[in-house]
Parts: structure tokens; C-alpha cells; sequence
DNA sequence: TCCATCTACTTAGTATTATTATGTAGAAGT
DNA sequence: ACTTCTACATAATAATACTAAGTAGATGGA
């Protein structure tokens, strides 16, 4: 899917979120899984700074690592904000979706 | 629902699109029934700036008519590229909005 | 040894978008 | 006159995804 970047503000982060949330990972990694997810387009530079931007704000506890067949990983980890912000991103994601699909139904009737 | 702003981005503009591809319509009004619909921090001044857009962006036509209780209103309809942008909108909305959606019930299986 | 490749992270700058703040102005009622 | 509701315009700001360019470790082949 082409140029899906303007409407990808505001829930990329949360992706990341829920990524970090369900196994201790790292950047790469993260690229990686996105893409698999179906965002292909997602590139690393972009991962990158929403980690930087993660580690900012304090919502992430990391710990670096050797790596056998690189340099060396970021492994990051949700601490209690950062899963407090991941419900508020379900729950803003929830609302808003469902307000979207409602007006979209709305014009099928 | 607080501080939606940024995950509006990239969504607003086509929500407008369809309300003014469903009906002919005017920025005021329109700014009411993105209200009612449930975004209710939705203000007048995102809105004509959107509106502003579609405009230089060609995706509207646009009529003046007088109004017997306020000011002359701006009157939108789509035109032909203002009906393909909001197929393209609807189109990268199902995509996210399933992905996110799978990414979201992976983590509760 | 040198070079390419894959892995892995950093950072400065750009573009787009929603929002804020402020302003203008018509009509109607008091 | 003053207020209120209607209606639109616009300059400035903030947040975010993205681009581009770079650094660097490890491995394997030429």
C-alpha cells in the first residue's frame, strides 16, 4: 500500500508500543515486524527515532547487549508508564476507529 | 476523548470528504457534524483549513450562497478527483485499520 | 588484505498535518 | 450601542513520520 505515512501519525508509536510489550526486542527487529505486519514501507530511520523518542519520555527501560553476528542491541523493555501509555493508545485507537467505521456505514445504508 | 490530535492526522481530511461527498454542505456545518459524530474537540479553525486544502488541491467545487441568518456560506460538492481521493482515503483506512487490528489481537490470543 | 554485505544504531533536516489564536464580518434581538 | 450567533480567513506552533547520510561491528569471498 502506497503513502500510507500522514495516516500512520499517531498510531505508528503505538505499534511499537505493543511490539516492545509483547517480547523484549530491539530496533532491527522492530523494523522487521512492522514489515511483516503488512507496513512494508517502514524503514529503520523512522523506528529509530520513535525509540529515541520512547527513551525521551521514560517509557522504556533498556539494556544494551552483545550481538553474535553484529554490533551490539538495544534491547528495550516497557516500564509502568510506558504501559500505561499503550492503554491509552488502545483506547484512543478504539474510539477513534469506531467513530470512523460509523461514519463509513453510515454512507453504505 | 482527550488529545486526539495526532492520531487524527491523515484521517480528518477524508472524514470531511465523505460528509461533503454525502451531502452539500458548508464549513460550519460541517464542523457540527464532526462534533455530533463524537469529535467533539473538533474546532472551526482545523476544519477551514482543511477545507482550504481540498480548495487548492482542486478536489472541490464551490458555490457562495447567501444566508438569511448569518453571512454568505461556501457551499462544497466533490468534484471527480475529490471522489477518487476519498476512494483512496477509504482505501489505506481498511488497510491500517486491519493491521492495527490484527496486531492488537495477536496480543490478547 | 581488501571489499562487499548484512546487521545495528544515530542524527540533522524536511514535509505534512491538526491546532491555536486572532481577526473580520453579516444578521438579529435587546 | 451591545451582544450573540453565524461564518470564514490566516499566521504561527507542535507533533510526527520520513529522508538522507553517516558510523560501526562481524563475516565471507576475491
Amino acid at each position: 500500500m502506497e503513502n500510507l505515512t500522514e495516516m500512520l501519525k499517531g498510531v505508528l508509536e503505538g505499534c511499537v508500543l505493543e511490539i516492545i510489550d509483547r517480547k523484549e526486542t530491539y530496533g532491527y527487529e522492530i523494523v522487521r515486524r512492522l514489515n511483516s505486519l503488512g507496513f512494508a514501507d517502514v524503514v529503520e530511520g523512522t523506528v529509530y527515532t520513535i525509540l529515541l523518542r520512547l527513551e525521551k519520555n521514560k517509557l522504556v527501560d533498556i539494556q544494551k547487549k552483545p550481538s553474535e553476528i553484529g554490533p551490539p542491541r538495544k534491547f528495550y523493555t516497557l516500564n509502568n508508564a510506558g504501559r500505561k501509555q499503550l492503554q491509552t493508545f488502545w483506547r484512543k485507537w478504539d474510539f477513534i476507529a469506531s467513530k470512523i467505521n460509523e461514519l463509513k456505514m453510515k454512507g453504505e445504508s
